[in-house]
DNA sequence: GATTGTGCCCTTTTT
DNA sequence: GGGCACAATC
């Protein structure tokens, strides 16, 4: 027990022992709050309590892992295993698929992402004959889950006098309506989307005493962190089970509230005391992440807020550097300076490339980033944006299973009755629809259904390619408790043939997309062999049922996290959130992008967004640069913008003022940041580095690569490459920096030939002639 | 019924 | 600058 109080401070320690009673953190960023957490329920193990009676709720599946792993770090690892850890989502989901009879469910009722939701409300539009543009999909799902969120039923919404005047006043007054077919819709399929979960979750708990009461039992300590961004259903959950012992620890900092946006209600952490009378109160102030520097820049953005719990935020750790703004003219000079800067730091200070974190507001600034990486050869990662699992194979390849596990999933179904081509077309399905509707069934009863035969209007060919389909998933429902996963997987790939219709495009796409089946499959044998090893000894076989309900709440931030590798992290300051870096980035910052245009109507979203801010602040260990850029392409045009207010709510004297430009300049604020600083460039780095530019060519070729276009002369006198007119398809050519390779593919003409090339070390790439400097070896 | 072509949205942020 | 829904064509 000693060792798991040592080394935290006081708050610290109050908030690891007080395991009885109503318990708030406060905790500032960086002030050792998941420490706290872990140690807390290591604590409490040590203790004698049974971990099956403790659940801890997470805001990402990653967080809960993570805070798995440390507690089996302190305590016995079969102790730490059988705490009931995760998300929200994912403990309700598995709660949820206990009790589904209750709630008209099954238990391998299926879990809709944003995107099944998106098309079964287009689905609906269409049969209402509505405008997609008067009831846009998005609009209608926010609306939805906002409703949702706040355990409101679509009755409860047609009924609610506040909503519908909304509704008329954005003139969408059939939302409820939509809302009614789109539930009904769900509870036909045996599906849920994400706010479901919480919802039913509140239903089971309100409506059935004696559930509310086993699961009161069960969990006799509750944890919740990050439980600031928890919303209304979340609130009510964790009163309910709470409601018998009070033993509840939760943990938050009011002023990382980000997700106000998807219904997260800030006044949960300020009701708390309301709630708990009896709680006790615990600060985390001392920041062990940052600089002084750092943190008082932070201070000084949020004290910009209203709304916010007063506390101080402090660090002694040192003054440390002043904190960087980098001023570039355009988004891709922008990518240029950070790169450069990046660059620069690494070879000044012997860094390695996990020490950077780029942080940008939308998903849609990474791309200027990339390509500046990608010149300056420095390897970075992505996270987020398009995730493994929306891609369109994987889906697909997933629509399978989910059909096979629930046959009423009627978007998996429509997704794959016709993929690969079966002759099922459109007219086809509509008439099936048709005919579903008017038996108040799933297109699944109709095809499938001995009893009630095929309507006589199908041809005899069609209603066999019908049956045939039923019978295929039939086939595999039968091997779904008999074969294990990756089995049953392989077994339905082949039979279906995606592969084989996959691998006839031999485009860099396809091959792609074939890998990503192959990774899909090996994800399922990961997943299985990770089953086996968690129950030791024990060996279960694990279905593909299992394997499903996890990869639903799955997502990219959960994937593979492999430690020793060294890359530059790029992603949203959302998912960033909870994460640190010793020199982070931070981009973008302009009026209009960073605040959002669409937060600056209200002080609250102004709020909400300066809290993004001090999100993105407070990731950082030792150094922080700020970037913005006075003209960025959005949505393929060029508009100009000022610097983001924010960066002036930073007290001034924290930063390192870059003097207004001067090309020649010579300055030298420190080492690092010659590569960096634009403004310090000296004139024979700038031609050095456009040299490099124009070199390496990557598929990324714009305006970036043109602007070099003029020293094109200046540079092509070092080499003797073939002039774009001699490439020719079937050429073995020598390419500077990616080696040897076959032109595969020729296109374009001009100064717009473009050539497919294969590289035998880093396979194929799209090069544009007139940059790439190709010798030609073989004829 | 499938394949190719065209126009229209779009960009917050995520379980 | 791109993805996706729908339309026109084979």
């Amino acid at each position: 027990m000693a060792d798991i109080l040592q080394g935290l401070n006081n708050p610290q320690k109050e908030a690891v022992t007080t395991v009885e009673g109503p318990v708030m953190v406060i905790a500032g960023a960086g002030s050792g709050k998941t420490k706290a957490l872990t140690h807390r329920i290591a604590y409490m193990i040590q203790e004698g309590i049974n971990p099956f009676s403790i659940m801890a709720l997470t805001f990402t599946n990653k967080a809960a892992k993570e805070m798995k792993d440390r507690i089996m770090k302190l305590v016995d690892p079969h102790a730490a295993r059988n705490v009931w850890m995760g998300t929200f989502h994912s403990i309700f989901a598995r709660i949820l698929r206990i009790e589904a009879q209750h709630l008209g469910f099954t238990p391998d009722f299926t879990i809709y992402d944003t995107d099944d939701s998106k098309q079964l409300i287009n689905a609906i539009l269409k049969e209402r004959e509505l405008d997609t543009k008067a009831y846009p999909a998005k609009y209608i799902l926010h609306r939805i889950s906002m409703a949702k969120s706040a355990l409101y039923t679509p009755e409860d919404y047609c009924n609610n006098f506040e909503i519908q005047q909304q509704d008329l006043r954005a003139n969408k007054p059939l939302v409820g309506e939509i809302f009614k077919s789109y539930n009904n819709r769900l509870q036909r399929a045996n599906a849920m989307d994400f706010d479901d979960i919480l919802f039913y979750t509140n239903v089971l708990l309100r409506d059935f005493p004696e559930i509310l009461y086993k699961y009161q039992q069960r969990f006799e300590y509750i944890l919740v962190d990050e439980y600031q961004d928890t919303n209304y259903a979340q609130y009510l959950i964790i009163r309910r089970i709470a409601a018998m012992r009070e033993n509840i620890c939760v943990v938050g900092d009011d002023a990382q509230s980000i997700y106000g946006f998807r219904g997260a209600n800030i006044q949960n952490i300020l009701n708390f005391k309301n709630d708990y009378p009896e709680q006790k109160l615990i600060r985390l102030e001392q920041n062990y992440r940052s600089t002084k520097t750092i943190v008082n820049a932070a201070n000084s953005v949020i004290d910009h807020n209203k709304d916010q719990i007063k506390k101080k935020v402090w660090s002694d750790k040192e003054e440390g550097e002043l904190i960087t703004v980098l001023r570039a003219t355009s988004d891709n000079e922008e990518g240029t300076l950070v790169a450069n800067s990046i660059f620069g730091y690494k070879m000044s200070r012997q860094l390695n490339n996990k020490d950077f974190a780029i942080l940008y507001r939308t998903n849609s600034q990474s791309r200027s980033i990339e390509e500046a990486l990608r010149k300056q050869d420095i390897r970075y990662r992505i996270y987020g944006g398009l995730s493994f699992y929306d891609r369109k194979e994987v889906k697909d390849l997933l629509a399978y299973f989910r059909v096979v596990i629930n046959p009423h999933d009627e978007q998996a179904l429509l997704r794959i009755i016709n993929y690969p081509a079966r002759g099922i077309g459109k007219t086809t399905i509509e008439r099936l629809m048709v005919v579903a509707d008017e038996r108040q069934k799933g297109i699944w009863d109709v095809i499938a259904s001995e009893t009630e035969p095929m309507p006589n209007d199908f041809n005899s060919g069609t209603v066999t390619k019908l049956r045939n389909f039923a019978t295929m998933i039939r086939s595999f429902q039968t091997l779904l408790d008999k074969q294990n996963a990756i089995e049953l997987a392989k077994h339905i790939c082949n039979t279906v043939g995606i592969i084989k219709v996959l691998k006839e495009d031999d485009t860099p796409e396809g091959v792609a997309r074939v890998q990503n089946i192959e990774e899909l499959l090996n994800a399922i044998m990961e997943f299985s062999d990770k089953q086996v090893d968690e129950v030791t000894g024990e060996q279960n076989t694990v279905t593909l049922n299992k394997f499903m309900e996890d990869v639903a709440l799955l997502t990219d931030q959960d994937k593979k996290d492999d430690e020793d590798d060294d890359y530059v992290t790029l992603m949203t300051i959302h998912s960033a959130k909870g994460l640190e870096f010793p020199y982070v980035y931070i981009v973008g910052l302009e009026e209009n992008l960073f605040p959002g245009i669409q937060s600056l109507s209200t002080r609250e979203d102004l709020e909400e967004e300066r809290r993004l801010f001090y999100v993105a602040l407070t990731r950082a260990e030792t150094k922080l640069v700020l970037s913005h850029a006075e003209s960025r392409y959005r949505w393929g045009n060029l508009t100009l913008s000022e610097p983001s207010r924010f960066i002036e709510e930073i007290d001034p004297s924290l930063i390192e003022r870059t003097k207004k430009a001067s090309f020649r300049g010579t300055s030298s604020f420190n080492e690092g940041v010659n590569f960096s600083n634009p403004f310090s460039k000296s004139f024979q780095t700038t031609r050095e580095f456009q040299k490099r530019t124009t070199q390496s060519d990557t598929p990324y070729i714009n305006k970036s690569a043109q602007k070099t276009e003029s020293s094109e002369k200046f540079n092509s006198s070092d080499f003797n490459p073939a002039s774009p007119d001699e490439i020719v398809e079937g050429m073995i050519v020598l390419h500077q920096k990616f080696g040897q390779g076959r032109v595969e593919k020729v296109e374009g003409v001009g100064p717009n030939k473009k050539a497919s090339v294969f590289f035998d070390e880093c396979g194929t790439k799209q090069l544009m002639l007139k940059f790439a400097k190709l010798n030609i070896l073989k004829q």
